[in-house]
DNA sequence: CCTTGACAGGTAGCTTGTCTACCTATGAAC
DNA sequence: GTTCATAGGTAGACAAGCTACCTGTCAAGG
């Protein structure tokens, strides 16, 4: 599973892991694949531009930290950014919620049509 | 909420609506809306394209006819639709269940840390 | 006859967002 | 000094939904 199939729903997954604490670029992906079980493998040419996208909208904030003489750039949550994910939250349970009435159930897991 | 959130899941909806029964482009959408209490509210731009994909790739089948004078294009699932949405409906599932592990609980809701 | 509005089908081009492919750089092992 | 794992980054390709627009029928109002 790709993010393509996350599309719109991404930006809230990284804010969701940052929730927890903060962490730098190659972290947030190797998080996001621990707390998926490999399910979600992200490139970082799909999450490092995600993660400028959310620090412009200024959902998270970035510093540089030198970490054993290497250089890495640690992400953190910012207010906006906590309001910014409980609104995801939201929107994500609204959301699937609503496909879920089409692709949860069958024809042959319907009660009586 | 709009399609732009489905991105990757509105062909499987297409599928699931038409699994009750052939109905035309504009008789789809508007299953769509009523189904979904009108949180799915698509537009024309938005169906027809992918209702074509979808019979490019042979998951719908369609045919002309002519109601009260009117020409309207009636989509049916075919065989190979039939198994894609069964497909798409267990993808979904997975898919679901995986973002839900980040985003359906906050660290409120987390037992103890 | 002409206009307006609900219904019905359709397309072109824009935009957003992810993916592929590529590049830079450190530290350790060989 | 080559290779591998770690770490950050960008450009351009590509897919898919959105906006805006067009054609046409049928019914109602003038």
């Amino acid at each position: 599973m790709n993010a393509q199939a996350l599309h719109g729903h991404l930006d809230a997954l990284l804010l969701a892991v940052l929730e927890r604490g903060a962490l730098h670029g190659y972290a947030i992906i190797e998080a996001l694949r621990a707390r998926s079980d490999g399910r979600l493998d992200l490139a970082t040419g799909t999450v490092y531009p995600a993660l400028r996208r959310l620090e412009r909208a200024g959902h998270v904030a970035s510093a540089w930290s030198t970490v054993n003489g290497r250089e890495r750039r640690t992400y953190e949550l910012t207010d906006a950014g906590r309001r910014a994910l409980a609104d995801q939250r939201s929107g994500w349970r609204e959301f699937s919620a609503t496909v879920a009435r089409f692709l949860d159930s069958g024809p042959s897991s319907a009660p009586a049509g």
